[in-house]
DNA sequence: TCAAAAGTGTTTAGTCTACACCCATGA
DNA sequence: TCATGGGTGTAGACTAAACACTTTTGA
């Protein structure tokens, strides 16, 4: 997103940055059987957004995005897909920025490039919740995880940037094995199902999705069990 | 691709474009059974080059998107879509944009916008062969159709960029009805399961292919036949 | 022993593959 | 009337949906 510079990168000059390019990232996590992403806000008021950032001068474009959702969630291997550029004339309003700017002891003259238009290159990430240390940033206060349903209004164009990765996670999730990224590494074919269930909002017949997942291969069956209800002990599966 | 400044667009200060950002697009097209691309070739030598440009500072991206393949094609309606974003550091080379400029009069500084790192937003089109007209810029003389099989070497990431390009139009052949674009207004069953099959890599049952294509319900079956050969004459078709 | 949830079997329906067959056409 | 390619029919294979059944567990 625009608007995030971190450690020293809120220089006026702004010079080790490519200038009207941006990353937005939309870091999906899945907890409490809800598909979560995480977000910024700014300084106790209403501001969110999603953790974005740019793109150095001499830096690949991929590896900005992976700096950018690293620096938020403390993770290394993370699962990165580019999934849209938003690229609308009018999507980018300074006035929050402005308003940021001035907060830090910034006095941006109209032509201050943080105040220009961005064009922003969307990512998508899927992390494992548990694993994650939400980071906010010298800007940003809050990095907290938000539901799906539970989304705050945010800043600019990012609801729809949220739209668009949650339309392209679908789509590939048949075909990119991608889910697994979302779990933990030790998890039941229950939970992979309501995972399943829930990214694409439609429920799923157990015995049909059993024998899906299973005929990919993919899954190693642990021996171990699970202790919990009353009812028989789910094996455990671990992602090969 | 970055370094295809047209009209009055080669101006040294370059103060209309956004910089470090540019548009690559891909534009396909299906003739002789055959799927080609649209190229530019700079000046009698062997420079060749996707056909490419910049974004205003006040343009949407798909409008600038749509304008350079207009350019290059003399059309109006034109299916686009985005496909991926080219991003890495070293995929510039700046050495053929000094070339061209010099031999246009401009004695670049080193400094210059068009000689540093780009970022290319990659477009793919898909157009009805026999309704363009390939028109050069004024930095590139040549303007022609090449079959993939015949694609000459290529300036900087532009085959990759190809490829990227036939991969997602693969990916997205089933799913969008994508394939219609390719065609002209009226064509019969056989020349449509040649297109797939030339975009697919492979060959199709024709009794599978005609019952699908007619199951989904587009297309419309014309009264009038067509006079070739000595068999039965097919149907036109029109897409609806 | 009962309820709940996990895991597997089974019947059925639908779809796809492969091939066969007939039709129209010009030589 | 023959070869050629277009259009449709159909048997078998494969796949997916829906439901039934058995197993395991803690109360």
């Amino acid at each position: 997103m625009e608007g995030r510079p971190t450690q020293n990168e809120s220089d006026a000059a702004g010079s080790n940055y490519m200038h009207g390019l941006a990353i937005d990232a939309v870091i999906f996590g899945f907890h409490d059987n809800q598909l979560k992403v995480l977000l910024m806000q700014y300084k106790k008021s209403d501001i969110f957004a999603l953790p974005g950032g740019f793109i150095h001068k001499e830096e690949n474009l991929d590896d900005a995005a992976h700096r950018v959702v690293s620096e938020r969630t403390g993770l290394k291997d993370i699962y990165l897909e580019q999934f849209y550029v938003f690229g609308d004339a009018t999507r980018s309003d300074p006035s929050p920025m402005r308003t940021i700017m001035l907060a830090n002891g910034i006095a941006p003259g109209n032509h201050h490039w943080l105040l220009q238009r961005f064009i922003s290159v969307g990512y998508y990430a899927l992390v494992d919740f548990t694993k994650v240390t939400p980071m906010p940033d010298r800007i940003f206060d809050g990095c907290n995880w938000y539901a799906l349903a539970d989304i705050p209004p945010l800043m600019q164009d990012h609801a729809q940037i949220i739209k668009k990765a949650l339309a392209s996670l679908r789509a590939n999730l048949d075909n990119k094995l991608v889910a697994f990224n979302l779990m933990p590494e030790e998890f039941t074919m229950n939970d992979l199902q309501i995972l399943y269930e829930t990214i694409l909002d439609k429920k799923l017949l157990r015995p049909a999705f059993q024998r899906k997942i299973l005929s990919l291969g993919i899954l190693e069956r642990i021996a171990k069990k699970w202790t919990g209800g009353a009812h028989k002990a789910p094996y455990l599966y671990r992602f090969k």
